[in-house]
DNA sequence: GTTTAATCGAGACGGTACGTCTTGTCTTTTG
DNA sequence: CAAAAGACAAGACGTACCGTCTCGATTAAAC
């Protein structure tokens, strides 16, 4: 049961997010226009207005839309194997198109907390909690000391691709830095003592 | 020796980089403009464009103008203990004002090589020197171990101020987490063997 | 005999006609819009659509509907009495909200030939064959020159109605201006010869 | 002296006059758009945003400043027959292109009282002196009778006119409508005594 | 009674123009 | 020369209406 009114087209709304991201992946968010949206659609602004606030609410739909952001959840024996698959893909993920685009709309966000705020809660959020049960499985299993922090590795984890991404100390794509990053990660800095073993 | 002509005003020059590191502060990147900066520093426009080429070179430069980007360097016996100094004093100045600024900096930058890349000269690349050369002091005083990938642990660190800056994962004032963050840097993530030792 | 379907609603037909009327007496044809009478009306877009042609046409027949177009048609003894009543009718309802639409009317007409006709034919020319019939009997029973033109006499006396509504040379209600108007299209202009008589 | 900055461009105010008026006269001011005139002038919006208020006060002045609303003022022994010339000059305008554009302007005046308020000192004011001169003088000399009130003529005279062109009682260009006028104008309607004399 | 058909409300749609804002350039006077 | 003032072309902003188009619900006549 609908209310009454003519209903809502899919169409438009499918050709607006596909202008919308195409444009996002061309030009970025600072050169993204509601305008150059409409123009691309074949839609009117009205009808993007009529269903988004701004430019950075409908990027951020369009980025949801379209990304790739559901990488595979892999379940092996190994949590190590496990999280070196999720963050690998979100690297690949991050190194395309898409990485472009979340850069856009993360630094958009800056200055429209709501926006940030979806970005928390649609994007971020699972993609931690997925890291977290891998994580709390590997201490479950002996693969991680059992008084390991988790929220702080996430973190770490994360905070390493999310930097290469915006502040682009170096390039994510990079061979061979993800397992490195991760093996220091677990292996830590301090020395080992005598009777020690080395990971990797 | 100045060849004839009226000589460019210093007077000129800073209240246009007052008002835009104000600017920046008030409204972050998304709302600064040109015209703004030119209202309130009672400057014409044509000032502006004759020396900087676009809004994200003057931003640049009004950061690096008024930030409290010189952190003092510490140097104790302890290169743990100065990591500690140097993380917290970073921590601090992005949780305030600078931090908004610095956001929008790296904002601007996606869209602005030019900046991003004033802004790794000027900004980052001497502070990951700073870390690196304490780390490299506690390779050598035996405080980390020998095989350790420096740069590795550098962006780690940075990265999870970076992150908790622009995606907010939590808030960069929460008490204790950059020494719980360092901590775990520190002693890794794997188990310990029984001969065991103390960190922190 | 109608044929199936649901009949016209004249509750609708009046609510629509009302509210364009209203309207028009508040803001004037310029800012009279068929979503404002769609609004006020309570009715859809639609339904005026279906039954008007556009804002002309409707502004056109609500003014025709409400308007106290139906001045009574005086007839006694003396046809430039009969003349003063029927003139003075229509300075006072020109000389209010009436008016107002009727300029808005004239307005639209000018790039809405249509409306404009229709004007014409349901109030223009009934006043005046009114008027006509007058004068015709003032000429019948010598109160006017034989070979007086009526038509022009006609035109003469709306002529200054319309132009006082429009161009506004001086307000419609100016005490005693319409009496000598009157007076001075009776009398003309020429030097009375020597044998002189009166006119008022 | 003039102060700073770069002075107006009398090109831009010519060309977007020029535009305007151009499309006055093609559409009328019901089609008459800013966003038309800046594209035909070839100038930015927010030039003609800058010089004028509206579209109302930009249709006045492109009227102003194009039509030929300077009838020359003709003085012959004959006051009767300047006023012949001066109206016939008139009516001559308002049937062309003129006319359209006339009308146009103060109909829109209906709902932007300022305009109509130019059209009046600018356009309405200066010819109804005019016309008052010639009858004055008409007055002196004896063609016309001592008591005669010359705002009533003048207001006949110029109804008329007016009517024919927004009202289309009957066309502007009608053969021998404006002698025919004039003629009974000054005649008057009432029977002439037995000692009188005919016009014409 | 059930079709059948035209009505009504609601409201989304592709558009046009609005009047404002900002960009980056250009042109003038003043120091 | 540089600085200030400010006009200029360009173009996006977000809003208001336009006239068209589905919809679901109503209402009568025709079957």
């Amino acid at each position: 049961m609908r209310g009454p009114g003519r209903p809502r087209s899919d169409q438009a709304r499918d050709a607006i997010l596909d202008a919308a991201f195409q444009l996002l992946e061309e030009n970025g968010l600072e050169r993204f226009t509601i305008e150059g949206v409409a123009a691309r659609s074949g839609t009117a602004k009205t009808t993007i207005y009529r269903w988004w606030p701004g430019k950075g609410a409908l990027a951020m739909e369009a980025l949801l839309a379209h990304a790739e952001l559901t990488v595979p959840i892999p379940y092996t024996a190994s949590a190590v194997s496990d999280l070196r698959t999720v963050l690998d893909g979100i690297a690949r993920s991050f190194a395309g198109a898409t990485g472009r685009v979340v850069a856009s709309i993360v630094l958009a966000g800056q200055n429209d907390p709501p926006t940030l705020k979806v970005y928390h809660e649609k994007v971020v959020e699972p993609r931690r909690q997925r890291l977290r049960d891998i994580i709390e499985r590997g201490k479950r299993n002996g693969e991680f000391r059992p008084d390991l922090h988790v929220e702080t590795l996430v973190e770490a984890m994360y905070g390493a691709l999310y930097t290469r991404l915006l502040i682009r100390f170096s390039p994510l794509d990079e061979p061979g830095w993800m397992d490195r990053h991760i093996n220091q990660l677990l292996e830590g800095a301090l020395p080992r003592p005598l009777c020690g073993q080395a990971a990797k």
